[in-house]
RNA sequence: GGAGAGGUGGCUGAGUGGUCGAAAGCGGCACCCUGCUAAGGUGUUAUACGGUUUCCGUAUCGAGGGUUCGAAUCCCUCUCUCUCCGCCA
């Protein structure tokens, strides 16, 4: 949610910078629906107040035994006025939060304008060299019998994978791999729920708006997560930090459950983009004057296990156009898929400044003052993603699967040998 | 799933129709006093929104509706917590 108030006073450049993520939002409306609102408050407040004072003048007087009927009729009065007052005051505010709900975040200064990914800026990329193959991870896993998507689909349907053998153990030790990472880095590992209800999708801003992205449980007012920064950045709603708890950084591995609706025909093969993957996520809850910084220290911690695993990746700064709805700015941590010869997203790494901090009214109390928090968060990383990627970075066409050095203390096997 | 009890400020806990945004205590903050100081005294201490912004107004006692001139208090619905029983990984 953005900032009403600084809505207000700086209209047209709010609305140039939130327009330059390439819908048409006309912020003017709601600008008026608030001057709206708080005229007809003003109205409303002054005749509660002319009642509460008249109910008093009808105590004292029935105390006194006198009689009070010129005075209740007066509060008659001033109830049918209050009451359409009030009606109309409930439908302004009621469209009011409707709209801007549904308004995105406000880009970063120096956030890159652009329409789409091929306007991202790459920012940073780092190099290993690792055996050749022309093989995809699909390929591969056929090879070592280790991967199978037909069992899936009669168990569930498409988008979803089974993996199984040495390949499943190492799909287990990645996750291992990242928690243990994330908690050198002080982050505090936490066990979270799988299903939300929709208030904490709101707080992080998965509805109103992207309701058909998420699995909703039938009958019933809840979700598979998205992502664990629903249930670990709502850890925190409603609560009032105290400065000397900052930063506050957690993780969790979960699974993540999306419906890719509008994805139809986008990477139907192998397993980059599936119902279900798991993730391990981290958050940072922190003062708004360290936020940016905050944000690059995630993005080393995310980075360090590509660092770890010796596999090529990229920094990529999202343009406008392509930036998430909550998000004010985001690097994309990207790894290299030599099947694709092109890096792929495996983790983004998101400054929503205050934005989810508002709508689930997260605040930091200062000896004099409460503000609001910002929030941080990314992934760190996509485990599916970081299996493929693995995969296909070190994969030796004679040998088999090798297990990056970084990994070999998790499993109990120097590398998959071909079936 | 069945039965019962209960949700009041940072915390404990009074309050069953008016002068209650709410006693008292604890905790916090400010000042004062004081050589036995982990003591004493005084004051202050919720949040949000709005305004003509050192002040004023309105709302908020789990949430929503109702009764009433007036609701923390009465009525209805929902929700959450606790206890007991049942079932169960």
């Amino acid at each position: 949610m953005i900032d009403l108030k600084l809505l207000k006073n700086n209209l047209k450049d709010i609305e140039k910078k939130i327009n330059s993520r390439g819908e048409s939002f006309d912020l003017s409306t709601i600008v008026l629906d608030y001057e709206k609102k708080n005229s007809l408050q003003i109205e409303i407040e002054d005749l509660r107040n002319q009642k509460k004072q008249i109910s008093k003048e009808i105590g004292e007087l029935k105390k006194n035994k006198s009689n009070s009927l010129e005075q209740e009729k007066r509060s008659d009065e001033l109830s049918t006025n209050l009451s359409k007052l009030e009606k109309s005051f409930e439908e302004v505010d009621k469209k009011l939060n409707e709209k801007l709900s549904l308004i995105p975040n406000i880009p970063h200064e120096k956030c890159p304008n652009g329409n789409s990914e091929e306007d991202n800026v790459e920012v940073y990329r780092k190099e290993f060299e690792n055996p050749k193959t022309s093989l995809d991870h699909v390929e591969i896993g056929e090879k070592i019998d280790s991967i199978n998507f037909d069992d899936a689909t009669k168990v569930v349907g498409p988008r979803f994978v089974v993996l199984k053998n040495e390949l499943a153990q190492m799909h287990r030790a990645l996750i291992q791999l990242m928690l243990d990472e994330a908690m050198k880095n002080n982050y505090q590992e936490c066990y979270v729920p799988h299903i939300v209800n929709s208030n904490s999708l709101f707080g992080t801003g998965q509805l109103p708006k992207f309701a058909e992205d998420s699995f909703k449980i039938e009958n019933d007012e809840k979700y598979l997560i998205p992502t664990a920064e629903v249930p670990l950045t709502n850890l925190f709603r409603d609560k009032q930090l105290a400065v000397d708890e900052l930063p506050v950084m957690v993780t969790a591995h979960t699974p993540c459950y999306r419906s890719e609706a509008g994805s139809y025909g986008k990477d139907t093969r192998g397993m980059i983009r599936q119902h279900q993957f798991e993730k391990v996520e981290l958050v940072q809850v922190v003062h708004p004057s360290s936020s940016s910084n905050a944000l690059n220290s995630l993005i080393s911690h995310a980075s360090s296990i590509l660092d770890m695993l010796e596999i090529s990746y990229r920094h990529v700064e999202l343009c406008t156009g392509d930036l998430g709805f909550s998000a004010s700015k985001t690097i994309d941590i990207e790894v290299w898929l030599p099947s694709q010869e092109t890096f792929r997203e495996i983790s983004s790494c998101s400054n929503f400044t205050d934005f989810q901090a508002r709508r689930m009214n997260i605040k930091i109390k200062d000896e004099k003052e409460k503000i609001l928090a910002h929030t941080i968060n990314g992934s760190g990383l996509a485990v599916g993603r970081c299996l493929v990627a693995i995969m296909e970075n070190y994969f030796d066409e004679n040998k088999g699967l090798i297990v990056p050095e970084a990994l070999k203390k998790y499993v109990n096997f120097e590398f998959i040998p071909l079936k």
